[in-house]
DNA sequence: AGTGGGACGCTTTTT
DNA sequence: GCGTCCCACT
């Protein structure tokens, strides 16, 4: 029978077959835990015990969402096809439209960005006078998103949880903006599921009906939820209780954004007579990986307590390496070199990972990448939705659909310039404000009453008129070739086509791109709700790279071969988690360790630098604790050689001697790599030159290792002799 | 209205 | 060291 089952180990089997009643799986890296989700819900589905649509099931990201419903649709052989399978938010949304006139908005509401959810709360708190300077915005938004998180609303908020940000206002200044967003019939992440929890809270006929609606309930990544989505859940599954979570305790990485690991804790209380499986197989890294990580993760207290298991046939394999370094620039030399090594040796790049602290550390990598040719991806950068012109697209999409949506006609009513600036954009505030209409039908009052003047009115008119154009249009031609007008019409295309800079091209690119995807939805707003929730990074795709990335944005993911650089104290840890959070941040750092270490199959490269370029200085570190912390069978051979270098070199205290340091880095610099000073001066002034950013150009001037060349469409630039070659 | 220069500040980040 | 933001200049 159900050969699904049968490549189970006995718990995973257990973890599966265990359906009634509540289930906690906790599941250490890599011991199946995707595995285990996705049988146990095709096992519920194939042994007839729910439909496909009476199964909840909730991950943290589209991306887990998506190889979920991929799995389950190859273990049951069909498409999966209207399952309650997707983010908390996604979710949450979904059956917030059912409800929406109950929280106060209408079913077209808009959800938002990050970006226009931030220019809102700056806006209502300069309207509330508050002191832009002394309060910044980004603060109070923590502060409320915080609060969502745990499922406060402005009025559960007591004064005793009121911060002194803005001299005590905070809690005003919540439901200034929750107002606010009302009014303009949008909700922001935090929203979507802070509503959903208040209304099944308050609305037992709301609640009774999705008690109705679901009988089984999964749940992915359980360490990572915060306290409101522990409610929405647990209001879900109280009725019938079969709701099974899988998480790793060591794995939880995000409690600075509001997630709890005590809800694992509270599980087995709110849930008496809940079962515990633990899965403590790794197939996934070789034994003396596994050694390395169990070892630094042992200094954690307050574990649930798992132990790794090697559960590999070929589980013996190379030492963790440490290796330490004079300087970060050494260390991205190391790092490259090994790179190539492993890449003649015949290792596939894309089984390559360098995970860093912090995104500023992945530059270094990238610039000695460049230099020796190898191809590499960042992932986390700036995403395909997040990008300026692609936020502006939408923009008009948005106005499209609701031409009373303020924010986006704020965003491009002067994008390309139509000549409104400050003056007219107030004026349009004020007839918005004394009239209660939205800003686009102020801005078309303005233009009537010829309050506006020139050409300023002229432009801002065929703007209008446009939008009129596109709304109807939307009827007749379909959204996808209505866009395509109205970036047109719009003068939008126009403007990046005349645009000199070199992202140009491919910002157009984008565009069409963006065109392209439309088509994928059968209606605008439907493009419009996947975007918003779905702010896809799709650089995972093609592409045989070396990855780089940071170690939060690793989780999940596996690789062969991977670089953990910059392990010294003040970077990793974080000083400023220290700082904030202490012993409780210093162990959330060390996870974040663990999660670094566990990511890699075949071998695991640890470094750290003596001395790293922060910004402008220089800065002297000392290993990261996390290195002592390992157990013994490493391979410190590389730390050992340093040690010597050290004495021998350094001066006794170089945190204050600059000049010496930086002399003495430049001296292993050329040491290391005498060819690249060789070709300092094979680059006269007058020769064509390539630079992997700017493109193509003439070299005007040469000194110590720089060049100043004028390139053919960035313009004048100073460049490193080494990111240039000749043309 | 649009631009250019000086001050600032800088961990992690999904939805 | 670099990007962002705001203000002052044109």
């Amino acid at each position: 029978m159900t050969d699904y089952l049968a490549h189970l180990n006995a718990e995973q089997r257990e973890a599966v077959e265990t359906v009634d009643g509540p289930l906690l799986v906790l599941a250490g890296a890599g011991t199946g835990k995707t595995r285990v989700l996705t049988t146990r819900f095709a096992h519920i589905l194939l042994t007839g015990r729910a439909y496909p649509t009476q199964v909840l099931a909730v991950t943290f990201t589209n991306k887990a969402a998506r190889e979920m419903r991929e799995r389950v649709s190859t273990i049951i052989n069909r498409p999966a096809q209207g399952l309650w399978l997707g983010t908390f938010h996604a979710l949450s949304a979904r059956m917030l439209r059912r409800h929406t006139e109950m929280v106060g908005l209408k079913s077209n509401f808009t959800i938002l960005d990050p970006d226009d959810q931030l220019r809102l709360l700056k806006q209502v708190m300069e309207s509330e006078r508050v002191d832009t300077k002394r309060w910044v915005p980004p603060t109070m938004m923590a502060v409320i998103q915080r609060w969502k998180d745990r499922g406060l609303t402005p009025s559960r908020v007591t004064p005793a949880e009121d911060t002194d940000f803005a001299a005590g206002r905070a809690r005003e200044l919540y439901g200034a903006f929750q107002a606010r967003l009302r009014s303009l019939n949008a909700a922001d992440f935090g929203d979507l599921l802070l509503y959903m929890t208040e209304l099944m809270r308050e609305q037992p006929d709301v609640l009774t009906q999705y008690h109705r609606m679901f009988r089984y309930i999964l749940v992915d990544e359980y360490q990572d939820t915060n306290l409101v989505q522990y409610h929405w859940l647990r209001l879900l599954a109280q009725a019938q209780k079969n709701i099974c979570c899988v998480g790793d305790d060591d794995q939880s990485i995000y409690s600075w954004r509001g997630a709890e690991v005590e809800n694992i804790l509270r599980f087995e209380h709110d849930f008496p007579g809940a079962k515990i499986i633990r899965l403590e197989e790794n197939y996934r890294s070789t034994a003396p990986i596994l050694a390395a990580a169990s070892g630094l993760i042992a200094h954690n207290d307050g574990r649930l307590g798992k132990t790794l298991r090697p559960g590999r046939q070929d589980a013996s394999g190379e030492c963790v390496t440490v290796v330490a370094l004079w300087d970060s620039d050494e260390e991205a030399h190391m790092v490259g070199n090994r790179v190539e090594r492993l890449c003649r040796d015949g290792e596939p790049l894309r089984e390559i990972a360098i995970l860093v602290r912090a995104g500023f550390q992945t530059r270094a990598f990238e610039e000695r990448l460049i230099n020796l040719g190898i191809p590499y991806r960042v992932i986390g950068g700036l995403r395909f939705y997040e990008r300026q012109e692609i936020r502006d697209a939408i923009a008009y999409m948005r106005l499209v659909v609701q031409s009373a949506d303020d924010l986006a006609f704020e965003r491009i009513v002067n994008v390309p310039r139509r000549g409104v600036g400050d003056a007219a954009l107030r004026a349009m505030h004020e007839t918005t404000r004394a009239d209660g209409i939205p800003l686009m039908e102020a801005a078309a009052k303005l233009v009537a009453n010829a309050s506006l003047k020139g050409r300023t009115r002229e432009q801002l008119d065929a703007l209008l008129r446009g939008f009129a154009r596109w709304h109807a249009q939307l009827e007749t031609d379909g959204h996808v070739l209505t866009v395509a007008t109205l970036l047109d019409e719009s003068g939008y295309t126009d403007m990046w086509q005349r645009d000199k800079s070199p992202e140009a091209p491919g910002r157009l690119e984008n565009l069409k791109e963006l065109v392209r995807a439309l088509a994928d939805f059968e209606t605008l707003s439907g493009f419009l709700e996947h975007v918003s929730l779905v702010m896809e990074n799709d650089e995972m795709a093609e592409g045989d790279r070396v990855s780089l990335m940071t170690l939060h944005a690793a989780k999940g993911l596996e690789f062969d071969t991977v670089f953990l650089p910059g392990w010294e104290e003040g970077l990793f840890p974080n000083q400023r988690a220290l700082d904030e959070g202490g012993v409780k941040s210093l162990e959330e750092e060390r996870r974040l360790a663990y999660v670094g270490l566990t990511r890699a199959r075949q071998r695991a490269i640890v470094s750290h630098a003596a001395n790293r370029r922060i910004y402008a200085n220089w800065q002297t570190s000392i290993p990261s604790r996390f290195i002592d912390e390992l157990p013994d069978d490493i391979d410190r051979t590389g730390s050992a050689a340093m040690a010597r270098d050290t004495r021998t070199l350094a001066p006794a205290t170089f945190s204050d001697q600059f000049p010496l340091v930086a002399r003495r880095t430049r001296a292993i610099a050329a040491w290391g790599q005498p060819a690249r000073l060789a070709r300092v001066d094979a680059i006269p002034i007058g020769t064509r030159v390539f630079h992997e950013k700017f493109g193509y150009g003439t070299v005007k001037a040469a000194e110590e290792g720089r060049l100043d060349v004028a390139f053919d469409k960035a313009g004048d630039k100073r460049v490193l002799d080494r990111f240039v070659e000749k043309a």
